[in-house]
RNA sequence: GGGCUUGUAGCUCAGUUGGUUAGAGCGCCUGCUUCACACGCAGGAGGUCACAGGUUCGAGUCCUGUCAAGCCCACCA
């Protein structure tokens, strides 16, 4: 068989895979259990992804790949529908099933065909919407549609509170958009600091010529609108003006002074302007003292017919020419510079104006004291479980959610008005006629909801709630939720509240935060940042598998992702080390006369006795049990969400472990012509095994190969991925085999670190003695061979202690001498002075502990054991040293 | 103003319940075109674990404070 000599994954990953590691999906089987896990890592641009627990693996990891792929450039983001996509999915996936078809059947291009038909079909329908809206819409550019089924749940899910008294629709100040027109709740505005200027105004108070009263601003525009200024009633310096008025300047409107809390004594003047119709406080305030309120600033962002002679200005330039009247007027006490912190749309970065208007709200406490109770009593679990606070800290200070958008995409509000008697129907069905006066003229109301009012019923809503659905009883509370923790309040704390509303159960067990990806400045990765990595670009560079690996490397709970091309670079020399590796072995297949071939039971398959010696070699029997120890780490590691840990523990596993010892040491085995022996079959199945460990963190390369060493072997899974995952087995622990690979390996460096320290040519055979008092000489003694091989040496085995050499190496079980120029004695005699110190350092440090009675008193026996023992062979190397110092 | 997180090798980060020589990758140094792999092999240097106290026989790990960085929340004119 003929293999590249460098991996080039380009032409052995199918095109789809570029899909997977869009997603960043991570997969492992662990079947035994009766688990399947399919997690995400945060790619750039995706989000989070909704696990279901216990669906098949191959549709849900489909459609978060085709999720995403369908939310790629071209395509619209179209806030309300985001999940559409996914539902769109699910929808089809379900109407296959129907059919006694799955997508495999279908394959990929079949299926999504289908997708887009579905979409089509419900596309006018969402295209009727918007016209009838009055909406301009571009239908140049591809955009998902709305769900049937999410739309009747949505419904479903808005009458219900509705008719709890949990939604109500009132008069508020809500955060506006001027530029996309629309109210927004307090988590869709972004507050950046910037430095600002605080006006001081003087009101000329009525009655009492000379005598003004100084208010400061930080948006003076907004004084067109002043119905009112407010004193600290306890503030001594202002007791005489108590039921006075002022004259609002420029507006020439006058104006009372009210007694209120909203002026705070310590700042300023202590005298604040009252604007009801343009800040939440003084909306508030005025609420109190039953102002009036003035819109003087409407939905553009243009001051309205109420600013007098201001009106038609834009509210900045409005800012500036009230400023230079009133200093004209000499009305402009000071102008100070003020750091201030400005609300910003999140989608646009317009500075929002908090305007007065009618919305629809949902109170959140009694949803809210749940799901804080389900996280308190474990039903929901964070991981990292610190998450849990910040989503206490925000559900205890929860506010209500303003859910209508004036936006002309979305889920319609399914409220109607009735235009003779102004009546507000809430219905799941379009109404006829106005339940109060009978009337025929309804009018739905315009608004439609939050994107995340929706999103929040994913749990369910995709189920096919409100029917009861056999998906809903089979995957009602899903298992797990991944997710980046910047959609923590948007997404994961409305669905834990809805959830729990309307199924009575947490639509989750646990959740899993990840952190975000960043780049190598530590920038969070984002589409508008446009420092996102492309996954098409780096993928197509270093491979899926590498990238795939260099995510897992960076995912420790708790901590951002730093992806960088370092490390997919490395992870891609790693991919090339598994690629050689088999190189290696399919090469020596084809000198032995080895047909592919894997075990029939895989996960049954122990390593095999030698036909002649009627033994296990040792090389076998020690890389399965590492095997077994490498599977319960990756398995436990999994379990945990520990995927850097999985990551590493399989680099090192197989780089250093597979390759660098075994693989070497199988050089001295395999023959020419030498057939199918046991040692083959023993090397095919430790190879194969490690694929499959391998296979979750680097899929393409590991299907690949498996299915190469798989070939014409009937009985086994179709692919890499239906195989079972290694498990952990105590029984295949072999102590014994790990133990005298170890010497081997101790030999083995000692060897090396002497030719290496002594700069010596490492093609150059040395020639030396191994000298050792216990049984372990016998061992090495047993790989000659190995040894020669794996340290070019030459050694002569002597029971006992070494004769005085300065071309001495130890270890407390042996001393190594290799016969070295004596140009090289100096080197090595420096050398033991270093080693010397070290040891010397340790032993004081030992004796002192062990001298100790408190410390020999309290702490555990295995700890003064261990310090004991460690004492002996500090002792024991250092008498040697000395030994040689003379 | 409140809350959270982070500070460990030149860089990017691990270090699960406190246990004694603190790890990995990259980078760096030395030597190797060894017939799987230079995307490689062998060996090596490099850290008073931000700082100051405390608890403990024992602290990178727990507690307090300080400094620094970042994030989230909050109506302060």
């Amino acid at each position: 068989m003929q293999i590249e000599k460098v991996y080039e994954p380009q032409q052995f990953e199918p095109h789809w895979a570029q899909w997977w590691i869009d997603s960043g999906i991570f997969r492992a089987s662990n079947r035994a259990a009766g688990k399947v896990f399919s997690l995400v890592i945060p790619p750039p641009n995706v989000t989070g992804v909704l696990h279901i627990g216990h669906m098949l693996e191959h549709t849900e990891i489909d459609m978060t790949v085709r999720w995403h792929r369908m939310m790629g450039d071209n395509t619209l983001w179209l806030p309300g529908t985001d999940h559409a996509g996914i539902a769109t999915q699910m929808v089809v996936v379900r109407k296959l099933a129907e059919e006694g078809l799955t997508r495999q059947d279908l394959g990929r291009e079949k299926f999504e065909e289908r997708v887009w038909q579905w979409k089509e079909q419900y596309g006018d329908t969402i295209k009727r919407q918007m016209i009838r809206l009055g909406a301009s819409c571009d239908w140049s550019r591809e955009r998902f549609t709305l769900d049937e089924g999410l739309s009747r749940a949505v419904r479903e899910v808005f009458v219900r509170l509705y008719e709890k008294g949990l939604i109500y629709r009132g008069e508020y100040m809500v955060n506006w958009c001027p530029t996309c027109h629309t109210a927004l709740s307090d988590l869709e505005v972004t507050h950046e600091d910037v430095q600002g200027h605080l006006w001081h105004i003087r009101y000329p108070v009525n009655g009492m010529p000379g005598r003004y009263l100084v208010v400061a601003t930080t948006r003076p525009e907004t004084m067109l609108g002043d119905t009112a200024v407010a004193i600290n009633p306890k503030d001594k310096r202002y007791l005489d003006l108590h039921g006075a008025t002022v004259q609002l300047p420029l507006m020439d409107r006058e104006i009372p002074i009210v007694l209120d809390e909203l002026a705070d004594p310590e700042f300023g003047t202590g005298v604040v302007k009252v604007t009801p119709a343009h800040d939440p406080n003084d909306f508030e305030a005025g609420k109190r003292h039953n102002l009036p309120k003035i819109q003087v600033i409407d939905e553009n962002a243009v001051i309205t017919a109420e600013g007098g002679r201001y009106a038609g200005l834009d509210r900045f330039e409005a800012r500036r020419r009230v400023v230079a009247d009133l200093e004209a007027q000499g009305l402009l006490a000071k102008i100070e510079d003020y750091p201030l912190s400005v609300g910003k749309c999140s989608r646009c970065k317009t500075i929002v104006e908090p305007l007065i208007s009618k919305q629809w709200f949902v109170k959140t406490k009694p949803l809210a004291e749940k799901a804080i109770d389900a996280v308190e009593t474990g039903r929901i679990e964070f991981i990292p479980a610190s998450w849990a606070k910040t989503y206490y800290e925000w559900m205890y200070n929860i506010r209500d959610w303003c859910i209508s958008r004036q936006l002309w995409w979305g889920h319609r509000i399914p409220a109607w008005h009735c235009e003779e008697c102004h009546e507000t129907v809430v219905a799941r069905e379009t109404p006829r006629h106005c339940p109060r006066c009978n009337s025929s003229h309804l009018v739905q109301d315009p608004d439609v909801l939050d994107t995340w009012f929706s999103s929040g019923l994913w749990p369910f809503s995709t189920l096919g709630w409100p029917d009861q659905t056999e998906d809903l009883q089979t995957f009602y509370p899903t298992s797990l939720l991944i997710t980046g923790f910047d959609i923590l309040f948007f997404w994961v704390a409305r669905m834990a509240m809805l959830g729990i509303e309307f199924m009575g159960d947490v639509p989750f067990r646990q959740v899993y935060i990840h952190g975000l990806v960043r780049d190598a400045e530590r920038q969070k990765m984002s589409k508008t940042r446009g420092n996102t990595i492309d996954p098409l670009v780096v993928t197509e560079k270093y491979g899926t598998d590498a990238v795939r690996m260099a995510l897992l490397q960076g995912a420790a709970p708790g901590t951002d992702i730093v992806l960088t091309e370092e490390r997919m670079g490395s992870s891609r020399d790693f991919a090339n080390k598994i690629w050689n590796a088999a190189r290696f072995l399919f090469l020596n297949m084809g000198r032995a006369g080895v047909e592919p071939w894997v075990p029939d039971n895989l996960e049954e398959f122990r390593p095999e006795p030698d036909g002649e010696t009627l033994e296990v070699q040792v090389e076998d029997r020690w890389i399965f049990s590492r095997l077994n120890a490498c599977a319960e780490q990756v398995n436990r590691a999994i379990e945990q969400y520990r995927f850097h840990e999985a990551a590493q523990v399989l680099w090192h596993f197989f780089w250093h472990e597979f390759c660098d010892w075994y693989l070497e040491f199988k050089k001295l085995r395999f023959r020419e012509n030498s057939g199918l022996t046991a040692g083959w079959r023993n090397t095919l199945a430790a190879f194969e095994t490690a694929l499959r460990l391998l296979h979750p963190a680097m899929p393409f390369l590991t299907e690949e190969l498996w299915q190469r060493l798989a070939k014409g072997h009937a009985n086994r899974p179709v692919s890499i991925a239906l195989a079972p995952y290694p498990q952990y087995s105590n029984e295949k622990t072999d102590y014994a085999a790990e133990r005298e690979i170890e010497i081997l390996q101790e030999v083995v460096g000692l060897a090396r670190k002497l030719r290496t320290e002594s700069k010596l040519d490492p093609k150059q055979q040395l020639e030396g003695a191994l000298y050792s008092r216990s049984s372990a000489l016998a061992t090495a003694q047993r790989h000659t061979a190995a040894i020669e091989k794996l340290a070019n040496v030459k050694l002569e085995f002597h029971s006992g202690a070494a004769p005085k050499a300065a071309t001495m190496r130890s270890t407390a079980e042996f001393d190594l001498v290799l016969h070295i120029p004596k140009t090289q004695e100096e080197a090595q005699r420096k050398r033991l002075e270093k080693e010397r110190d070290v040891l010397a350092r340790n032993i004081a440090n030992s004796e002192r502990q062990l001298g100790d009675e408190t410390f020999l008193s309290r702490a555990p026996a295995h700890v003064v054991a261990s310090i004991r023992q460690k004492l002996a062979e500090y002792q024991t190397q250092l008498a040697k040293i000395d030994g040689l110092g003379e």
